[in-house]
DNA sequence: GTTGCTTATGCGAGTAGTTCTCAACTGTAA
DNA sequence: TTACAGTTGAGAACTACTCGCATAAGCAAC
């Protein structure tokens, strides 16, 4: 299903977060390469075995959880449902949660960011991560 | 447990909020009442099985969902355990958890709450809530 | 009050999402 | 190519929560 430069390119990847490499861990970094959406687990187990069928859910659940730990991947625990996750982006953002669809949009706004540390700060606290969420409703278009 | 004068402001408020008045109720509204940090369900749970001993651990969820449905109580789901709820503040504000202790530390912000209606509605949406949690830690102070 | 209908309660079973256990297997360094 | 630590699949276990049901309690009309 990967082809041989794919493989190589998620090797690499690994390699870089200092993750043993094996199948399912390549398997599961090419689709959340690919996902431009934010899946759970269970979309994730299922795109994932589209390339290497017997991959199981708990492997599923544990290479995220080291792809988190090493800084490779975002968990994010919208309302809801269970954690989605998506590849850290190379420029922070947030999202919004469309309460309809249940689509996530994502954001950005350096205010924000700044606003935050301001506040920590003045309260003897850094800030080391963050969530906000905004949960919206599409405006209708007057006529 | 409680005084009569209590007993008689719990009812009041749940019969402001439209909800049938119970014994149980009436406990879980003065443990509520109390509570200056943010409890989850098994925390209250204990609480309120000082003024109701055989109160049980559903009748405080359903308890819960019901104040909740009715604007009373707010529920946080910050990172790591369950829910955590307290009774919705006069002013609305934000949180900042302490990742060392856990525990919660309530901030305002009229800067966050413009700027987020300002990135919503840019989008075209307009936001009905939102979630804002810095998760912290003490500047350790120089000597 | 008492009746009668509605809703709430306690208990235990059930559920969703996630983590753990363990024997078998696989990756990597020597 | 071997040795051994790390990873896997399968299913059990766990956590936080919700549901189903028989009984009990609230509340409105008499």
């Amino acid at each position: 299903m990967l082809s041989h430069d794919q493989t190589t390119h998620f090797m690499g990847l690994l390699r870089k977060a200092d993750i043993r490499i094996t199948r399912q861990r390549i398997a599961l970094m090419a689709v959340l390469t690919n996902a431009t959406d934010h899946p759970d687990a269970i979309e994730l187990h299922n795109r994932t075995k589209a390339i290497e069928p017997s991959i199981s859910l708990a492997t599923i659940y544990r290479t995220l959880a080291a792809l988190e730990a090493k800084g490779v991947i975002q968990r994010h625990n919208f309302e809801g449902g269970g954690a989605r996750f998506e590849l850290v982006p190379e420029v922070h953002h947030d999202h919004i949660v469309d309460l309809d669809s249940g689509k996530v949009i994502e954001f950005k706004s350096d205010k924000i960011e700044r606003i935050q540390s301001e506040i920590a700060a003045q309260l003897g606290y850094e800030v080391l991560h963050h969530r906000f969420e905004l949960y919206c409703r599409k405006i209708p278009i007057k006529g």
